[in-house]
DNA sequence: GTAACTGTTTATGAAG
DNA sequence: CTTCATAAACAGTTAC
């Protein structure tokens, strides 16, 4: 059975030996030799706050501290620092606190990593999931920690890092051909990555195929032919995916709608273990707000068996960007001042005046595969088509319902994914109304409606009346622009009405008013993007807190805004994170204290952080 | 004119 | 039911 998805990839753990090593000898010369063959809870170093200090079995420049709940951290942080610096940089200079664990805790900690024999710990330790009650004691103490230590020592002298202590994968490695084996992404993911990958992220379908085909070894070596005519079945049928043209018309580039755009990048997801043909792909830094991201060590990515790559960690979500928001009525107060008659305005007319790139490209005429007859038969239909033009513009029609489709039609044409037209909300057309002056949208904030309008630009009439006005308009009768009319190339029994909100403003001038997305620059007309941006993606949890007075007042945010943290980041994190399982201080580096925490919680269900079970009090006498 | 390429759309089935 | 992959029909464009 194929993992979930979700579940973080599991590194290989690094296997030490349980021998004290030689730097480690000359660490901490009261710490003595038994402790060396026997860390046992009463071999522990204690402090005179009473902390207890092991260490750690599997990392030998690391000692778990024990610190009992009524000491004072600060002086342990400070008795820690100076304990590391004695140690030097060879000796055990890093800790793993924990903290305010009940007696039982401790000793089920302690006795785990004590009491068995070297390598019946080891079995436990290498054993996926965490099995050892340390472990997880660890797993779910050190979130404390990260937190505690972020509050106290923001300033302090502590270099927090985190370690992989006990990372190992026990799943038998299949040999796979990583050539031949199908990349776990959708043809919209590579799409994305392929054009994210671009600096000025626009490609022609050609680079696109060529981009799979070097970073996907599969499709030049394996997949049939066809699947080039997937691509281009995806480019056409998600409306993030945008087709302009060039200045002169001649070539076609297909871009992503930047609201859309998530910026995701090939290297985000996965570093392969053999690319021969490209190296990583180095776009990441040249994605303009992606520059926070941090990538993964290297050797995390590498660790990644292609096998385990199989994911959908990168699939948005249709609805996320496709279809505009319906917000309540009062959403189009931020509106000017508009006027029925200006609703009532036939949408090509202002079509023209949208002076986006997109829209620009979007002016290339319409092939007039739709006949005069055909016209005629079509306005004939519509006019008689009852349901259509009784319904209101809010009210989704089935499309072709009044030809009578196969029932399997019927079926289909209701999934709302299909056909970027069917995405497009009735009123999408009306910002162009609102606003003819379109330079808002060029801003580079551009609303999905904006969008809408560059994408769908309403030009039906187009086809049959030329818009003399427009400046492209020497590229008659090019294929069909999608969404741009309702007919297409295929023939269409009838075509008017799979857009039958083309028909309804004007006679549903008020109704339209419910369209909300008439904001000019409207961030909230994509509340959700920005958590989706690749920002989000590897930002720790702390930077995402803002200052806080107490410490209570931090955890809360804390676990307040884990839950946050989508599933889709995540599987996202899951690749590119570190797995963390302790938090370690170090102490050798006092210079800063840069916080290198990112935190995830493999094995632990998302929601579960396992959290439920800890009383925060205890481990932070602060918040008692 | 024809082939190849490109773009759009429909249909269908698998998988979850 | 949704999402995705796949196949295919069809049309426009371009190069030969």
């Amino acid at each position: 059975m194929r993992e979930s998805p979700r579940r973080p990839i599991i590194l290989k753990r690094r296997k030490l030996p349980f021998q004290k090593s030689e730097s480690d000898a000359g660490c901490d010369e009261a710490d003595g030799p038994l402790r060396k063959t026997s860390p046992t809870p009463s071999t522990a170093r204690c402090f005179p706050d009473g902390i207890r200090m092991m260490d750690h079995p599997t990392m030998p420049d690391t000692q778990v501290v024990v610190i009992p709940k009524a000491a004072d951290l600060q002086s342990v942080i400070s008795a820690l620092t100076a304990k590391g610096k004695e140690c030097g940089p060879q000796g055990r200079n890093k800790f793993i606190l924990l903290s305010g664990s009940t007696s039982l805790e401790e000793e089920k900690a302690l006795g785990c990593l004590s009491t068995k024999p070297r390598d019946e710990l080891e079995k436990d330790l290498s054993l996926f999931p965490f099995n050892c009650s340390f472990t997880n004691w660890l797993i779910k103490t050190s979130f404390f920690v990260c937190f505690f230590c972020v509050l106290l020592f923001e300033i302090s002298f502590f270099k927090i890092v985190c370690l992989l202590p006990f990372k190992q994968s026990k799943a038998p490695e299949k040999e796979k051909d990583p050539l031949s084996e199908r990349p776990p992404y959708s043809y919209m993911a590579m799409i994305q990555f392929a054009i994210n990958g671009k600096k000025n992220r626009h490609m022609t379908l050609k680079e696109i195929y060529n981009w799979i085909e070097d970073h996907f070894p599969y499709f030049r070596n394996v997949a049939k032919p066809g699947w080039k005519n997937s691509i281009r079945h995806n480019l056409s049928l998600h409306d993030m995916f945008v087709r302009e043209t060039s200045p002169d018309g001649k070539i076609s580039y297909w871009t992503i709608r930047p609201e859309a755009n998530r910026c995701l990048t090939l290297d985000q997801v996965y570093k392969p273990l053999v690319d021969p043909v490209t190296p990583t792909c180095p776009q990441i830094t040249q994605i303009g707000f992606n520059q926070q991201q941090k990538r993964g060590p290297p050797e995390l990515k590498k660790a990644i068996p292609a096998t385990e790559r199989k994911m959908k960690p990168l699939l948005p979500r249709t609805d996320s960007y496709l279809v505009p928001i319906q917000l309540p009525l009062g959403q189009s107060l931020f509106l000017p001042s508009s006027s029925p008659a200006t609703l009532a305005t036939p949408p090509h007319a202002q079509s023209s005046s949208t002076p986006s790139s997109s829209s620009a490209s979007k002016r290339v005429r319409i092939a007039p595969k739709v006949s005069q007859s055909d016209v005629s038969s079509v306005m004939l239909c519509a006019s008689t088509s009852q349901d259509i033009k009784e319904e209101p513009v809010s009210v989704s029609v089935t499309p072709k319902a009044s030809a009578a489709p196969p029932p399997k039609t019927r079926h289909r044409e209701n999934s709302s994914y299909r056909r970027k037209q069917r995405l497009v909300l009735p009123a999408t057309e009306e910002p162009v109304l609102r606003y003819p002056d379109s330079t808002l949208f060029d801003s580079g904030v551009v609303s999905d409606v904006s969008t809408f309008q560059d994408t769908h630009d309403p030009e039906p009439q187009s086809t049959c009346k030329p818009d003399s006005k427009s400046p492209n308009r020497e590229y008659a009768f090019k294929t069909p622009i999608k969404s741009s009319h309702p007919s297409s190339s295929t023939p269409s029994k009838l075509p008017i009405v799979l857009e039958p909100w083309r028909i309804t403003p004007v006679r549903k001038g008020g109704v339209l008013d419910f369209s909300p997305i008439r904001t000019p620059s409207g961030p909230q007309l994509t509340p959700q993007r920005h958590e989706h941006t690749p920002l989000s993606f590897n930002s720790t949890p702390f930077k995402e807190l803002p200052l806080f007075s107490s410490p209570r007042e931090l955890l809360t945010c804390s676990r307040r805004s884990t839950p946050t943290c989508s599933r889709e980041l995540l599987q996202v994190g899951a690749t590119d994170h570190s797995l963390t399982e302790g938090l370690v201080l170090d102490t050798m580096n006092d210079s800063l204290s840069k916080i290198l925490v990112d935190i995830s919680f493999p094995n632990l269900e998302d929601d579960d952080l396992g959290m439920a079970n800890i009383s925060w009090s205890q481990f932070i006498p602060e918040l008692k």
